[in-house]
DNA sequence: CTGATGACGTGTG
DNA sequence: ACACACGCCATCA
């Protein structure tokens, strides 16, 4: 385990509820603005502990909704905090879209 | 070690 | 604005 992952890890672990961001910002905010990609990887190896369903891509659409042991448990979780599904589509995100780049600055 | 893939993103046509 | 292609970085075969 890199410090990278644990990286995300702790940055996905404090996603405000009713919060959402996608890979790409959360790579960004690690340093690595092409990482998107690692970062999925990483959510792929993660824990169901790990709060994965807050994190979507760049278009708000739950991707990764078929890796969890119920793919709609996904999109219920996010529907559970508020965040409005459809179609495995956040709609609002950018209303619900939360930096990990800006709350890192503040910390 | 090389080739291919992936929960992505950006750039070009 | 939409469609297609490439790049990134790490892991798997």
């Amino acid at each position: 385990m890199n410090d990278f992952y644990k990286d995300i890890y702790e940055l996905v672990k404090l996603i405000p509820n009713g919060r959402v961001t996608s890979y790409g910002a959360i790579a960004i905010a690690l340093g690595k603005p092409k990482g998107a990609r690692l970062v999925g990887y990483a959510m792929n190896l993660c824990d169901k502990t790990l709060p994965a369903h807050r994190v979507v891509n760049r278009n708000g659409w739950l991707t990764g909704k078929m890796h969890f042991a119920h793919p709609d448990e996904m999109a219920e979780r996010l529907r559970a905090e508020g965040i409005v599904v459809v179609n495995d589509q956040i709609q609002d995100f950018k209303t619900h879209f939360w930096d990990p780049s800006a709350e890192l600055g503040s910390m």
